[in-house]
DNA sequence: TCAACATTGATGCGTTTGCATTTAAATAAC
DNA sequence: GTTATTTAAATGCAAACGCATCAATGTTGA
């Protein structure tokens, strides 16, 4: 239990900056912008609501208010205010932003594979992924 | 494969987070305090080279130059330029710096069984702590 | 011996994070 | 309808990080 604590955090802090660490060498911003393009990729033609990626990306709410800053001020995101809600401001990916996530796929997944892939079987990789998915289970 | 990246990148954040949060309520510091006075009660009597606190923990030369000024400036450790070597630093954990160690312990380990063990079987951590192991095996 | 090179650690600078607070708009209470 | 409360997002400030560079010492090789 304290092992598997350790070797998250070891292995994870590992893999993360190693995989960081190849995408930064190919030239590309950190992954952190990749994932939240993503998640505003999902949604087709739509826009989220910044509260609602907070939630969905795990970050705090002066994390997604800055990211989004970085990524207007580099194109690859739209903000406008909404007019039903003025509190709340629209999120939108622009194509610059949907541009961005191919071309950085090709770089993101050679390096997931690489850091990730190599030491791990198919049916481990499964594996992991459960019990990773089932220690952040609700409760 | 990516699943098991997708997952290791969100429950080793949100796991961490939980854990630091815990800490951080209960008035600790930082846990990377906790890691670099742990390595350094490892060694009795003796005291570690910065570079090799590098090795071990897997922290930048910069990090650890500065996670031991916090921790000097704070009075959990010592810090003495050798005589063979006049490069090097040797470092060492003060009484304070095992006292802390000590004191965080019962809250750290709560935190970790309220954030690791509630949703995992001792067998599925053990599996769990396995494959984390396995995925930065050397190669 | 002395010049190149390597190793150890510190540091200046810009960026990013975390915390607390602030602003603005919507909702609730009276 | 006016005042409190709640919600959405931004921001000032201090601490921490990442990068590149620097300073000091050691090692190597001519």
């Amino acid at each position: 239990m304290i092992s598997a604590w350790a070797q998250l955090l070891r292995s994870g802090h590992a893999v993360l900056s190693a995989v960081e660490g190849d995408l930064k060498a190919a030239g590309f911003p950190p992954l952190s912008w990749y994932d939240v393009l993503l998640e505003l990729s999902f949604e087709s033609e739509e826009s989220l609501r910044q509260h609602d990626l907070e939630s969905r990306l795990l970050l705090r709410q002066y994390a997604v208010s800055r990211i989004l800053d970085r990524l207007v001020k580099a194109g690859y995101v739209k903000r406008k205010t909404l007019s039903k809600d003025r509190r709340g401001r629209a999120v939108t990916i622009t194509a610059a932003g949907c541009g961005l996530l191919r071309d950085m796929w090709p770089s993101y997944a050679a390096a997931i594979e690489r850091h990730v892939g190599t030491n791990l079987s198919a049916g481990e990789a499964e594996e992991l992924a459960r019990l990773l998915t089932k220690l952040t289970a609700p409760q």
